[in-house]
DNA sequence: TAGATTGTTAATCGATTAACAATC
DNA sequence: TAGATTGTTAATCGATTAACAATC
């Protein structure tokens, strides 16, 4: 992978703090109040843009505007972006119901899970068997999937996910998937994450100072 | 902070690989293989190792059992560490049914959430309104708290646990949260990690080499 | 002993930041 | 014009890796 993700990162952040701006009814912003509100470094910001080529003016700062329709472009918000979640126990649906995406512009189009009980329907959103997931992928150009089953089902369910033509996915099984390097795998491992909390938590309480 | 958070996700990383090395019978461990079931190099199992003074036998790897331990204690896993959350919502909800913490000694001991509906029980783990908490944390001792509230509740959310005694948080609200600097925070943003997988998908499909 | 693996040092790599010339 | 901010280069910082002496 060329370029780095937590450039990316930032770019989701950066927009997000605009979007804010914008709301206040901002309408020009300087590296300087950006990077504040990212918590990052003013060259930082100027060096994100210039890398990807969007150029501010030398004394004015950035137009808001015009800066929000760059980093929509590349964080592919110009279009809606469907995705499939497969496994829809807890964390699956919750990520079906989950409120936040809409506005991202990114909308769950279906789930998949192999449990009979769970087919059917949750809040209007179809739940199909797997087996219909190769079909389901080509017939609406689906490129993105989030996998949120148990371990030992999400390397046959990367599988099938590949195989039915996704093209990135976000996988919440605490498991290293294997796929094709062409497949973009971003995970997201809960446990790791308060893992992360719990030692810095007891690191600073057991040396309170150093 | 003193240490890295990255090399905290490796030793979690290990942790679990030594885990399923241990189920299939191994007894000791080279530098190499535990690399290779990581996707790190051996270097960096060995410096890892090193910086924490875990150290293995010049020609015989490390052994399993031992190692475990150290890990164990360096990610607090020698006790169990209760959690609270708050919001109880679709995510809150799915992270207090996930069933990937208890074997793990993580165990979330109560909800929090000021809407009456939502308060009572899930699953036998109680719900309280945000007034309960400053005595339920202090009580009980919780040092730990989960933050699954929407937006604009996310920062007086923090706020109270700080005010409760909470050290560190795990956050799922798409804000950066301002608390005192010996409050860990580690954040888990959502769309984020889409939208990650959605600029590389696009990236790889736009120009298909390079 | 010969061979293999650790532990650590030094080299490399990449990302962040400081600094400043260009310029509006 | 004087002042302020961008865009970029060079310096710094930190993390990863290569390499190898120590040693079991």
């Amino acid at each position: 992978m060329v370029v780095n993700k937590k450039i990316i990162s930032r770019f989701s952040q950066y927009r997000k703090a605009l979007i804010r701006f914008q709301e206040l009814g901002m309408v020009k912003v300087f590296s300087d109040t950006l990077a504040e509100a990212v918590g990052v470094t003013s060259a930082q910001v100027r060096k994100d843009f210039s890398l990807y080529g969007i150029s501010g003016n030398k004394r004015g700062g950035y137009q808001i505007n015009g800066l929000l329709d760059e980093l929509q472009a590349i964080l592919g918000k110009d279009k809606i972006q469907k995705v499939i979640v497969s496994g829809c126990g807890n964390i699956g649906r919750a990520l079906i119901r989950y409120t936040g995406f809409e506005p991202e512009r990114i909308q769950i189009v279906a789930g998949f899970d192999d449990d009979p009980s769970k087919q059917g329907r949750i809040d209007a959103l179809p739940i199909l068997p797997l087996d219909a997931m190769k079909d389901f992928v080509s017939r609406n150009r689906i490129q993105i999937g989030i996998i949120a089953v148990p371990d030992s089902a999400a390397q046959p369910v990367c599988d099938t996910m590949v195989a039915a033509g996704i093209r990135g996915i976000l996988n919440f099984a605490p498991i290293r998937l294997k796929a094709p390097d062409e497949v973009v795998i971003n995970n997201v491992y809960l446990q790791m994450e308060l893992e992360n909390v719990i030692y810095f938590v007891n690191a600073l309480t057991k040396k309170p100072r150093r």
